[in-house]
DNA sequence: GCGATGGTTCGGCCGGGAACGAAACGTCGG
DNA sequence: CCGACGTTTCGTTCCCGGCCGAACCATCGC
């Protein structure tokens, strides 16, 4: 028999993942935010004594932390890892059987502009990688990517700070594997702090019930402008 | 309540591999070799019967796939990306409760070195970028990396033929996490390749029952020599 | 053809764990 | 001090799904 390591903590912890309201919880908390224990009752659909169990197991585990505020309780998740865990077993159950793959109107929202867990994924979010790699502002490479001399300036200019949260042993650049599109989407200091940006300059506008964004028409015209990406770049198909 | 597609498709996924059972022939499979239903029912622990229908779920899906040689049915995992998952998974699950788990004498062996999928991991496994970078061979950025001119020449002589499966999109140098050392290990068809090399070598040796690999005395002179990687490198601690 | 070996299907047993309601706890607003 | 709200704990119910053994199917060697 292999290791009791192997087998049996993934199965830990993908037994926790394995149950449908605590994925939804954790879908939910995808978005970045942290959400309390009653709102992701409600992403849950499951009764609030309930889903405080679940939340104790997930935080034992690790997978969450808790920050307590007042007689609120904040979950968020612990750590990019458990956020790409979740986007790869996404990439996974899309890949697997090869039919089925019956989209909703409410997905094809989630296709178009969502966030993963800090930084923006989606049509939208692979277009963006596209851009500047045309402009010359990136260099992808197989996963990871840098930023050119070129490049730094534009974002400077776009008003990031690239050296925020340098140390900490966090990646600038990194690629991260979009379930929907099946291709590459900015992840890292930089995607997060591209997304940070584009909320604050109200390009893009967050969902309080899904990981759905919204492209404003300020972000439109930006998108268009400034990163060269015509609104056909991100709309279906 | 957030989109069905999310939540409950990861948990889909989530609840095979969350199962001890299964998620230890799925470990099995992480050495990159296609294991019959008897080798992975005593891998797993469970009766031929039960075995079956847990494989039949993981193929229909589509984690494993399946090719049928004579009376004999050969599984192996149907994509890098399971292999991804499994090993994020095994992250998260160590990186989880803050409190250290002691690690037997078993689990030694496969920090030592191990595969994971279809190439290296464990101490050996991120000493061996490390050595390469060191000298130049191979530059690591972010998750990705490129080899240079020189590691081009370097790597043609050691036998590696980096342009097979060019192609078929796969990147060339990719890094993967490592879930024991929490350094990046290579990944992608560079990595994939030095683990076949090392194998035809005789540096390596396969262990049937596990995803360890022995060093063998050929392997100990080999590293120190091509690889400037001295035994201390890979050793204990 | 014949057994032997590897796998799958079927039926039934059994335990783990997810769900809920009711009640207790803690915190905020007045 | 009060009630209102958010959350947890407890006790109970109940169903899903893993496991096995036995029978059945397929392939190999002879």
């Amino acid at each position: 028999m292999s290791s009791i390591l192997s087998g049996n903590s993934i199965a830990a912890v993908a037994a926790l993942i394995g149950d449908p309201a605590r994925a939804n919880m954790l879908s939910a908390l995808m978005g970045g935010q942290a959400l309390t224990a009653g709102e992701l009752a409600w992403h849950a659909g499951v009764g609030a004594s309930t889903t405080s169990g679940h939340l104790a197991k997930l935080t034992e585990a690790g997978l969450l932390t808790l920050e307590r505020q007042g007689r609120h309780r904040y979950y968020r998740l612990a750590s990019a890892d458990v956020a790409q865990a979740m986007e790869i077993l996404m990439a996974v159950a899309v890949a697997g059987p090869k039919r089925h793959r019956p989209v909703g109107p409410k997905d094809e929202a989630l296709r178009t502009a969502r966030t993963c867990y800090d930084h923006l994924a989606g049509r939208l979010g692979t277009a963006l990688p596209d851009s500047l790699c045309r402009h010359g502002h990136v260099a992808l490479a197989d996963g990871g990517g840098a930023v050119t001399a070129r490049g730094q300036r534009f974002l400077a200019e776009f008003g990031l700070d690239l050296e925020h949260d340098r140390g900490k042993g966090r990646p600038l650049c990194r690629t991260c594997l979009d379930w929907s599109e099946r291709r590459p989407h900015l992840a890292g200091r930089l995607g997060a702090g591209l997304l940070d940006r584009l909320l604050a300059l109200g390009w893009l506008a967050r969902n309080p019930d899904s990981r759905a964004l919204a492209i404003t028409p300020a972000g439109v015209q930006g998108f268009a402008d400034r990163f060269d990406l015509a609104p056909e770049r991100w709309t279906g198909g």
